[in-house]
Formats: structure tokens, sequence, C-alpha cells
DNA sequence: GTCTATAGTCGGATAGAC
DNA sequence: GTCTATCCGACTATAGAC
């Protein structure tokens, strides 16, 4: 029972946060919900920030090291990778996570998604410090593949890149719903995943505007 | 006296809001800051959620007829208006939020990214109730622009959109503090806008892919 | 309308017995 | 490692004097 109740905090709290967000899941309703007592969190992990970041590296740890290997062998079979290439290349560790745990994928993205809107410094400091190499060397890859484009514009546009990746992940439940009920689809996590990536290939890629785009909104609604 | 404390409330409870959050800020800190009574809070709105209603309210009472109007031009000035010009003309309304209040903008599109990422239901109820057929509208004119596009491509494309767009808000603190620190850039409202709707014009109006993504996918990785 | 004072709730964290 | 019991802080909301 001395293991089993440390991973037993940890399924319950990832579900939790990915549903409510970190600051709305008290860790009441975690030890609860986990069927444990209320002291075992702060003893097998010291306090709900340590916790949070517990249950963050527990897919990191396994995803990272993939991204890296798939980017090893996109190198490889590509001169010069393309933007579609890049994305395409974080797909499968993505889909992995749902063999590591049951709906492994989504409830990971959503846990990103929290980090990112909740802004609580300590998990940015957490990701950065301990995976840093790999995003850098996803956002190297990019640059490259759009040399035109300032750093600090690849920097925005791969950050609106995962926001409609997060957001869609964070909505899919209802997305799915509605195409379901209004256009007769059943789409499943890949489906989703597989509408996104050409959206947000589109998005990095895309050509730098000639005019100013104010300029041309202000003419254009005078 | 009367008149003003409510108002020195609302605009105090928005600039807090937008900047931590609903959740996260306290009717103590607001009514400490705006130098008013705890108790008057409930006293004119009756509760937090209703505070949190009446400040977005403020805004899209301004904001949705604007849309309107601007959508009206659009279709008088161009008989077939394109994506890019569907997001632009919602753009001179949201800018003249900052004409409603200082910053307004910024604030206006923050609060809507909080409400979105921290998933109050009864903040989405209150706006799609008050102000959906504009919502609607939107909706039809895009796929109208895209004829070529299933309704549920669109309807999967707006919402990609939609999500790029509130995730960025919801989060812009955090990036526009990681880009002033890493590019050394002094980003405000105006400046996200304008490369977030590059970005989400292309992936709306991206052409569909010949062959199926996700096969050519595993070909690569395999 | 505005204030003080406080009730009532819930949060994270810890001490100490077992 | 696990439990009970509790501290202490922060919050929303309200009652009642002025």
């Amino acid at each position: 029972m001395a293991v089993k109740t440390k991973t037993q905090i940890l399924n319950t709290a990832e579900a939790l946060f990915a549903q409510q967000g970190f600051s709305n899941t008290s860790l009441r309703t975690i030890t609860t919900c986990a069927d444990v007592n209320l002291a075992s969190v702060n003893y097998h992990f010291g306090s709900k920030k340590l916790l949070i970041q517990a249950v963050l590296q527990r897919y990191l740890d396994v995803l990272m090291p993939k991204v890296n290997q798939q980017l090893d062998h996109l190198v490889e079979s590509v001169a010069e990778p393309e933007v579609p290439h890049i994305f395409e290349a974080m797909v499968e560790p993505l889909l992995s996570l749902n063999n590591l745990r049951p709906n492994g994928t989504s409830t990971f993205v959503l846990l990103l998604g929290r980090g990112y809107s909740e802004s609580q410094g300590h998990l940015r400091r957490f990701i950065t410090e301990h995976y840093g190499p790999v995003l850098m060397r996803v956002v190297a890859m990019v640059h490259q593949a759009l040399p035109e484009l300032a750093p600090s514009e690849v920097f925005w546009r791969l950050h609106f890149a995962i926001g409609t990746f997060v957001f869609s992940m964070a909505s899919s439940s209802a997305l799915t719903e509605i195409a379901a009920a209004d256009y007769d689809q059943d789409v499943d996590i890949k489906g989703v995943i597989g509408r996104i990536l050409p959206f947000i290939s589109a998005g990095v890629a895309t050509p730098l505007q000639t005019g100013n785009w104010s300029l041309d909104l202000k003419r254009d609604i005078a």
C-alpha cells in the first residue's frame, strides 16, 4: 500500500486538475475522490505546487524523449523539414500518451493549457528548467523552415499554435458532441488533431503581410 | 456619491479581473483598491457572479452593435467578403473599446479569455443568451466566403480560430512577459491582435488537404 | 447608501498519536 | 505511512447601527 497511495493521488489529481483547473481543485477534493487521507498529499509531495509539477512530470518524462526521437528521424529522412513535417512529428508521441493512461493525450494537453492560463510562474519555470533543450530544438527547426521570419515572430506563432491545440482539446467533448448532433460526424481525438494540423500549419507558415494590417483595415472600413 | 460608488466598483473590478482572473480576485481586493466599503458590492450587484456579468455587459452592449454595423458596411462595399475581411471587420469595434475606457480593448479581451478558461457556465450562458444573433451572423458569413468547405469544416475551423484568440488573450500576460524577457519586445494588445489575425485567417482559409493527413503521417514516422 | 462587525465557509498546511 | 484533530488565513455574504 506504500506506492499505491502516491499514484492514486497522482491519478485523481490529474483528472481533477484537467477538469477544473489547478487553483479550483482543493486538496480536500483530491484526497476525498482518491479515498486517501488529506495529510498524505503533503507527506508524499510536500505541497500542492509540487503535486502539480509531479502530475505534469509523469507525462513530460515520456513525451519529451519521444519528441526528440521523432525529430531525429525527421532530420535523417528530410534534408529541410517543412513546418507541417515538424508538427506531424509531434503527433505520434502525443497520441502515445493514450497508451500511458486512458485519455492520456487530451488530459495532458488540458493540463498544459491550465498551466498557461492560470499562469503560475512555478510551472513554467519547472518545464523550461527540465525540458528546455527539446523545446528549443523545435523552435530552432521551425525557424530554420521559415528563415524569413524574425525569431520573435516564430515565438508568437508557435504559441498561437499551442493555443489552438489547447483550446480545442479543452472543448473537444463539447465540439465532438456538436459535430455529432449537427453534422452527423463521429470524430475522435485523432480526428480533431488531424483537423488542427492543417490549420496551425497554415497559420504558422503564412507569409508576412506586405502592408500594415491595421492601415489596410482602416481603409476598408473608412 | 450614489452612482459614483457603483461605477468605481465596476472600473476597479474589471481591471483586477483582467489582470488576475475572476476567482483569484477577491471582493476585498476590489473594494480596497476602489476605496469603497466591502459590503457595497453586494448592495449594488447582489453577488460576485452578477458583478462579473455587469463588468462584461458594459463592454458587450457597446461592442456587439458595432460589430453588426461593421458587417453591414462590409456586405455593402464588398460583394463577396473574404475571410480576412470578416475578421478585420471585428477589429475596429474591438479597438473602439479604448475610447470607452483606458485600455478598454485589452481589458475586454482579457476578460473574455478569462471567461472561457475559467469556464464558469453562467458567463457563457449570459453571453449566448444576450448576444447570440450577431455571433450566428459571423458564422454564416464565413461559410459564404468558403463555399467549398463543408459546414462541419467551417464549424471546426472557426472554433480553432476562437481557441487561438481566447487562449492568447488569457495567456497574454505570460506571453508578453516572455516576449519582453527573451526578445526585448514591448507588445501591446494591438500588436497581439495584429499578429493573430494573419494566423487565424490563414488557418481558416487554408485549402483542404488532398491526401489523408493521418496516413501521410503514419508513412513518415513508420 | 454607507459603514462596522461578524457569521459561516473553505482553503493549505502541520502536529502528534498510532 | 497513515490517521485525527486542529491551526490559521482568506474568502463571500449578511445583519444591523448610523
